[in-house]
RNA sequence: CGGAGUGUAGCUCAGCCUGGUAGAGCACUGCGUUCGGGACGCAGGGGCCGGAGGUUCGAAUCCUCUCACUCCGACCA
């Protein structure tokens, strides 16, 4: 491609919206273009990435056995309230109506349609498993829209979704999607990490979610370096303390904390560690009761695992006028002692449930108790439950060694879907003998999109983006010093595009013209891997210029070896 | 959804406090000089100062409302 026929449009500086590294690397070499908020247009040089990652997933998921369709982006809502999510998925999906006041929406997944695809076509156990796939738009309203095509709310998604007779044969595909991630992240060059997952809103049984690391990542990830395991911080569990409860030492008192509201600063005024201290959160459950959370003042509150709790599915934290309502206190000196049990339930966080002599809020104001202790200044908790965020240094869940933490950016997920879809919908085959069963179905995601934007931030320096040769735009660059003024420069470049082009290079040919110093700083910000210098000065002598991207320094080379060279270097 | 902040040229931003003819750098067009790391000079084009209402002789500037965007939070009581 020569630049002259193509289109670049580079910034020097990056628009102040942008945050992440990898955000306004995109932005200002000029791969995306911000339409609306988690809208973006993809301009020809990140389309060309783009299209690298797709080919990418779409080898690895044929290579797979999986066989790929379409199925369109908007969807009738019949399908949705088959399954019920019509109401579950919320406003997260995008809701239209047609000319004729019929509903639908743009689809934020498609398990309904696949689900129906399969119901009417797959009759008999002789045509299962089936692994389908698509590469295609999906379209979720996101609370919170940020980092680019990080987190857009229009992106580009491959999502399969198998069909099996029996759970084995579930397990399997499974595993071998498993392995097929694995290839895919393993040869776009990526660092990532594979863990155990959450199922949220897709449902279903077991679960694994890819994570591509970096610190700018959204999920915390917990880790095990002495064992295999590893999993999303909303999902590892936090072990009950090996220690035993201790023997209660102290008297119970208030304290005076005037302008003291947080765990944090009553530690601090007491002198005491902030494990000493136990933090109340209020909740209200669907059916609208109070429920009282406890936990230690250095933990925090891991939602999920308290949705997962008997009557907590969708609760939701109380509001301050509720607060002041039950406790007759503002919140800030909030405690479990004097609680009216018969109107509340207390759930404990299991390392709560072994602390003594611990201080809290005492529902006075301006005064916390200290010295605390189960049984003799309050009853047990109603239900002692894992209910925090793991953190570092917290024992394995598997029994070896100690967790540690970091974050990803999760660009693949897996379930085992199970029978939740095929069973609402009726998607059954009929077995060997003649009779009919519920189809076992998994699912499979990657944020194609995304994945730009997650190797971008693993692959950037101080002048641009340093994306490795298989998802860069272009893979070589012939950069001219004179092209119009030297006759001889021109020759050579045409010459060794022509000769690169036809040994099936990716080549871009900087025809514009321009200065060295603009030309080097575009390429180096668009990020192509190979840069190959042409000058009237080393040409006389019969030689050009190499430079990797990730290079310190160039090289000569001579003019007839160079396209051997590059060659070898791909 | 809650909090904070920002909306002025394609991009980065000044001007606003203290109302009085809308600015700079980059980018863009033309001419000239330059030509191996984002050149220089001269001459240009480009703005309903996010929108609506109000105050005022006069509003980018003050007031009210609204919209959009960004960040933080959505739990630490």
């Amino acid at each position: 491609m020569r630049v002259s026929r193509f289109f670049i449009s580079t910034l020097k500086e990056a628009p102040s919206e942008a945050e992440l590294p990898s955000h306004k690397l995109m932005l200002r070499a000029g791969y995306i273009k911000r339409l609306a908020s988690g809208l973006y247009t993809w301009m020809p040089l990140g389309l060309r990435v783009l299209r690298k990652v797709e080919n990418v997933v779409r080898s690895e998921m044929d290579r797979s056995g999986a066989i790929e369709l379409l199925m369109p982006a908007v969807q009738p809502a019949e399908l949705w309230q088959e399954t019920g999510r019509w109401d579950v998925f919320g406003p997260q999906m995008l809701k239209i109506h047609d000319r004729h006041d019929n509903l639908f929406c743009f689809g934020p997944t498609h398990e309904e349609v696949i689900t129906d695809v399969a119901r009417r076509e797959v009759k008999s156990y002789r045509q299962l498993p089936l692994n389908f796939y698509q590469i295609q738009t999906k379209f979720r309203d996101e609370v919170r829209p940020r980092f680019g095509v990080m987190r857009a709310r229009e992106f580009v998604m491959k999502d399969a979704y198998s069909f099996h007779a029996d759970f084995d044969s579930l397990q399997q595909t499974y595993q071998v999607m498993y392995n097929t991630y694995t290839r895919i992240f393993t040869r776009l060059g990526l660092q990532f990490r594979a863990v155990a997952a959450d199922t949220g809103a897709i449902g279903g049984s077991g679960s694994h979610e890819f994570h591509v690391l970096a610190d700018s990542g959204e999920d915390g990830l917990a880790f095990c370096p002495d064992s295999d395991y590893a999993a999303n911080v909303e999902l590892a569990e936090a072990l009950a303390p090996a220690m035993q409860r201790a023997a209660a030492s102290e008297a119970m008192r208030d304290v005076s904390t005037p302008s003291q509201t947080t765990c944090e600063d009553v530690a601090a005024l007491l002198g005491i560690p902030l494990q000493r201290t136990v933090k109340l959160l209020a909740v209200v459950t669907p059916e609208g009761q109070l429920v009282i959370l406890l936990l230690r003042g250095d933990h925090q509150l891991n939602e999920i695992k308290v949705g997962k709790l008997p009557g907590m599915d969708g609760f939701r934290f109380a509001r301050e006028d509720e607060i002041r309502a039950f406790f007759n206190c503002p919140p800030g000196f909030l405690g479990p002692v004097g609680i009216e049990r018969s109107k509340t339930r207390v759930i404990a966080d299991r390392s709560v449930a072994v602390m003594s002599d611990f201080v809290a809020g005492s529902n006075k104001p301006k005064f916390h108790t200290a010295g605390i202790n189960w049984g003799r200044d309050l009853p047990e908790p109603d239900l002692v439950a894992d209910i925090r965020n793991v953190v570092a240094g917290d024992p394995s869940p598997d029994g070896k060694g100690t967790l540690e933490l970091c974050r990803g950016i999760e660009v693949g997920h897996i379930f085992q879907l199970r029978t939740k879809y095929s069973e609402a919908m009726k998607a059954t085959f009929l077995d060997e003998q003649g009779k009919a069963q519920i189809m076992e179905m998994g699912c499979y995601g990657i944020g194609v999109s995304r994945i730009v934007a997650a190797a971008i931030e693993q692959n950037f320096d101080e002048r641009g983006i340093t994306l490795p040769a298989g998802m860069a735009p272009f893979q070589v660059a012939i950069a001219p010093i004179g092209y119009k003024k030297s006759d001889a420069v021109r020759q050579a470049a045409d010459k060794l595009y022509e000769e690169l082009s036809a040994a099936g290079m990716e080549v871009l040919l900087d025809d514009r013209d321009e200065r060295p110093g603009v030309m080097f700083a575009d390429l180096e910000l668009i990020g192509i891997p190979h840069r190959i210098v042409i000058g009237e000065r080393s040409l006389k002598e019969g030689k050009v210029e190499y430079q990797g991207r990730r290079d310190d320094a160039a090289q000569t080379i001579a003019l007839q070896e160079i396209a051997g060279f590059v060659l070898s270097k791909l």
